[in-house]
Parts: C-alpha cells; sequence; structure tokens
DNA sequence: TTAAGTGCAAACCATTTGCATAGTA
DNA sequence: TACTATGCAAATGGTTTGCACTTAA
C-alpha cells in the first residue's frame, strides 16, 4: 500500500514530467483539503506559492494524468482528487448553507445507470450525478 | 391542456413581468430546438433580435421563474426548458460525436436517490444527473 | 403616462497564451 | 547543460452593469 504522495510522484514521473513546487503544492492543497475546492480557493490558498496561470497549467496536467476531477455544483464547478485517491463517490450540496457531502455510490444505482444508457442505446463511460437538498442541521433551523 | 405558449404567457404575466419580444423570441427559440442550447448558440440565433446582455437578462429570469434549467454537458453548459414544459428527463452525451439524447427518469431511480440522501441526513429537492458514452453509430464505426 | 425592459458600451472576472527567466533532471 | 515549467503581462472570452432610450401595459 503506496501512500498517496508516492503515488502522486509516480504518476507524475512515468508520464514523463517533472515533481515541481507548483505541482506539489496543488497536490498538498488538495489532499488536505475536507473538499472540493474552485480554482478561485486554491489560487487563493496558492497564491504565496504558485501563480494563477501556473495553477491552471497544473490542474490542466491533473487532469489529463487523471490525478484530479472536476465536480459540478450547481452552476459552478470544483476541483477534487480523482478516485484513484478517493473511493468513488458523489456529493450532495445543502440549497441553504452550501455544505457539500459526500455520498458514496452503490452497486445498484451504477447497475441502474448502466442499464438506463443501454435503453437509448448507448455505451456508457461515465456519468456524473449531483444532488441538492437541505442539511440536517438546517433543516432543524426551520 | 394549455398550449406551452399560452403556459410561458401565463408565468410570466401572473408573476408581475411583462411580456416583451426578446422574452418571447428567447422561449420560442428553446421550444422549437431539438436538444440544450449554449448562450452562444442563443445569442447568435437570436442576434437580430435581441442584444447579448437581453439574452443573459431573460435567462436569469427564466431560470427564477423556473421556465428554463441549466445543463451539464461536460465542462458547459447549455439551456433547456424546463421539466415545466418538459418531462423529466437527462441526457447522455457521446464522447465521440458529441450527440446528446434524453434519457426518461425512471420512479425507481428516484426512489433511490432520495435514499441515498436521506443516508446522509438531507432532504434532497433536487438533483442533477448526467451520462456521458458512446452512442450506436459511434460504436459501429469502431 | 410611467415603470419596466432594452441596447450599447464599458467594466469585470475567469481563463489562456507568448515570451523571457528560473528550476529540474 | 538542455529541456521543462514558471511568472508576468497582455490577450481573450464570457458575463455583468450603468445609463440613456424605448416599449408594454
Amino acid at each position: 500500500m503506496v501512500s498517496e504522495k508516492t503515488l502522486f510522484h509516480n504518476i507524475i514521473k512515468s508520464n514523463g514530467y517533472s515533481l515541481t513546487k507548483s505541482r506539489q503544492a496543488v497536490f498538498d492543497v488538495l489532499v488536505n483539503s475536507s473538499g472540493p475546492l474552485s480554482i478561485n480557493e486554491l489560487s487563493k490558498i496558492l497564491s504565496k506559492t504558485a501563480n494563477r496561470s501556473s495553477v491552471y497549467r497544473t490542474l490542466e496536467l491533473f487532469e489529463k494524468l487523471n490525478i484530479v476531477r472536476r465536480v459540478q455544483t450547481g452552476w459552478k464547478y470544483k476541483i477534487e482528487l480523482s478516485e484513484i485517491f478517493k473511493p468513488h463517490h458523489h456529493h450532495i450540496t445543502c440549497s441553504v448553507c452550501g455544505r457539500i457531502s459526500a455520498i458514496e455510490e452503490n452497486r445498484d444505482m451504477e447497475l441502474m445507470l448502466h442499464t438506463m444508457a443501454k435503453e437509448a442505446s448507448y455505451k456508457m463511460t461515465n456519468h456524473t450525478l449531483e444532488l441538492e437538498g437541505i442539511c440536517s442541521i438546517c433543516q432543524s433551523k426551520s
């Protein structure tokens, strides 16, 4: 069982890219984050370490190498580590306070999605599922 | 059974807004479109009828009145009429040719989503589900 | 008539790009 | 050293806004 950091290093190096400070910094922020971050949030946190355009370029690379993925929350999207680092899951966003919680994917759901795609004569390769609702805290406040 | 047009008029008027040329034009384009449109596509089609900023303002209003909704396709989003005008459905986008097909929502799926939300202590109010895959035509080409 | 809506141009914000410099292997 | 990656600043593209003019009711 390799650590996240080692796995990250391996992905970067085995694809012929160099392990730079910016790239490590972006990865570190994502590993230590409790949830998905917007590019804005990321580059604010990294403002001392990496230039905005480097953050963009790094994320572009990370996406290509499948280190990160984009998550839709409402109209915007945020970045989080990909399934290589986190188990496959979805999110539910509280429409009142904005809290984001992870929801694990289950087998039945996965199967149902494949079936739905097949009925439309598609072979499903990917899916996004994002829920919106009211979290328990906000429910109890109303 | 009221026509789509009448329903649209009612929504606008009953909320105290006026029925302008731009608003009707935007609605007409959406009704006659075979699938979701990007804001760019919309304002190109409407370039003779409505200014770009009016299109934005109109869409903002339509969203508030739940006349349209946004659909994610990849990183971008597109606009389509809401469930008031079209039955609740999702989409699958072909990752090869970009074709978008509608997928009807079924009861089981809906139930499963509610359950998933409840397990995370949320009360689900909304969800987005977008699939990606390879359509039958592109499958047969490879 | 008059409040609401539009067009236009400017402002704004996110993202991308070219190029000279700095860092990695 | 040689090549890759970064910082900076300028360009680009999408979206929003202020204001004077137009239109729906």
